[in-house]
DNA sequence: CACAAATAATCTGCTGTCAAACAGTCTGCG
DNA sequence: CGCAGACTGTTTGACAGCAGATTATTTGTG
C-alpha cells in the first residue's frame, strides 16, 4: 500500500453508496451537519437557536402561550421551559399570566428582545448562504417544497 | 369563536412560513420525523438502526476496524462500541485483534449476522416507502441528488 | 356549590449523542 | 535501541430531547 493511505481515501468511499439507497440515513446526516452548523453560529451570535426563534415567533405574531410556541416551532414543552427562562432572564421577553386563563402565561416580546432579535436576523442570510452554497439557488426551492411536503403531508391538494 | 378551536387549528400555522424561510429548520424538523421513524421501525425488527448499517457495510465491504465503520457510516466512535457490543453478544459480528495493527480491531460478520441482515433488509423498501409516501418517484430523486450534493460538497466536478 | 375531567406549565428520569480524557499500540527519527 | 507523536478503542461527563408524573387552574356537570 504505498498510497498516501489517508482515513477517507477514496477507493473505500462507502457512504455515498448507502447515501443513496437509504433516502432516511442521508437525510439524517445532513440535517445532522446543518444543526451543528446552524449551533455553532448561534453560539457565535450569543443567542441559541431556540431563542431565535421564540423571539421571532413572538414579533411576528404577538403573545403566545408556551404551549403555542411548542406546538407551532416542534419544540418540545420541557424545553420551551429552559428557552423562555433565559429569555427573561436576559431581558428579552416577559411571562405575564394572562387574566383569561391564569394557567397559561402570555410570554411577551420585550424592546431589547426586538433589538436582539433584529440584530440575529441579520445574519441568517449569510449563515444560509455558507451553509447551502452547495445548492444552486434551484435545487434550495426544490430542497423546500419537497421538504415542505414530507412535513405537512396533505396540504398541497 | 364558535370553531371547535383545536390547538393546531389552522388560521395560525405559523411553522410552515418558518419552514419556508428557513431551510435549515425545515430539514431538522423533518429529519427528527424520520429519525424516529427508522428508530420505531428498527424497534419493531428487534435491530437497532446503527446495527444494521454496521452489519450492512461488513457485509458489503468485508472485515473493517470500528474506526473505518465510524467514518463511513458518520457514527461517533463512543456510539460504535456499544453497537459492536451488542452485535457481538448476539453473536452477529465477532473482534478479532488484527495481527498487523493490534491497535484496531477487524470487525466481522457472522453466519448468524449475515441471516439477521438479510431478514432486515427485506424490511427497508416498504419502510422507505412509506416514510416518503408523501413524495413522487421523481422528488425522492431530487431529495436524494441535493442530500448527496450537501454531503459531499465538491464531488461533482 | 362540589367535584371530576381537561389543560398549561413544570419537574424528573431515561436515552442517545458528543467532547474530552485515558490506555494500549504503532511509527518515525535521532 | 529509546522516545516523542499519532492512532485505535474505550470510558467518563455534559447536554439535548422526550415520556411520564406533578401542580395549579379552568371547565363542565350534577
Amino acid at each position: 500500500m504505498a498510497t498516501t493511505t489517508r482515513t477517507t481515501d477514496r477507493g473505500a468511499a462507502y457512504f455515498p453508496q448507502l447515501a443513496a439507497e437509504r433516502l432516511d440515513i442521508a437525510l439524517c446526516r445532513a440535517s445532522a451537519a446543518v444543526s451543528r452548523a446552524a449551533e455553532a453560529h448561534a453560539a457565535g451570535e450569543g443567542l441559541g437557536v431556540g431563542q431565535h426563534l421564540v423571539l421571532q415567533m413572538l414579533d411576528v405574531v404577538g403573545p403566545c402561550s408556551q404551549q403555542t410556541l411548542s406546538e407551532e416551532l416542534r419544540i418540545d414543552r420541557s424545553v420551551m421551559v429552559g428557552i423562555c427562562d433565559e429569555l427573561e432572564r436576559a431581558g428579552h421577553a416577559r411571562r405575564e399570566r394572562n387574566p383569561r386563563d391564569r394557567r397559561s402565561y402570555a410570554v411577551t416580546i420585550t424592546d431589547s428582545g426586538r433589538a436582539r432579535l433584529a440584530e440575529a436576523q441579520a445574519s441568517i442570510p449569510a449563515f444560509l448562504e455558507d451553509t447551502f452554497q452547495a445548492l444552486t439557488l434551484d435545487e434550495r426551492g426544490q430542497l423546500s417544497a419537497i421538504l415542505a411536503k414530507l412535513l405537512h403531508p396533505g396540504v398541497d391538494r
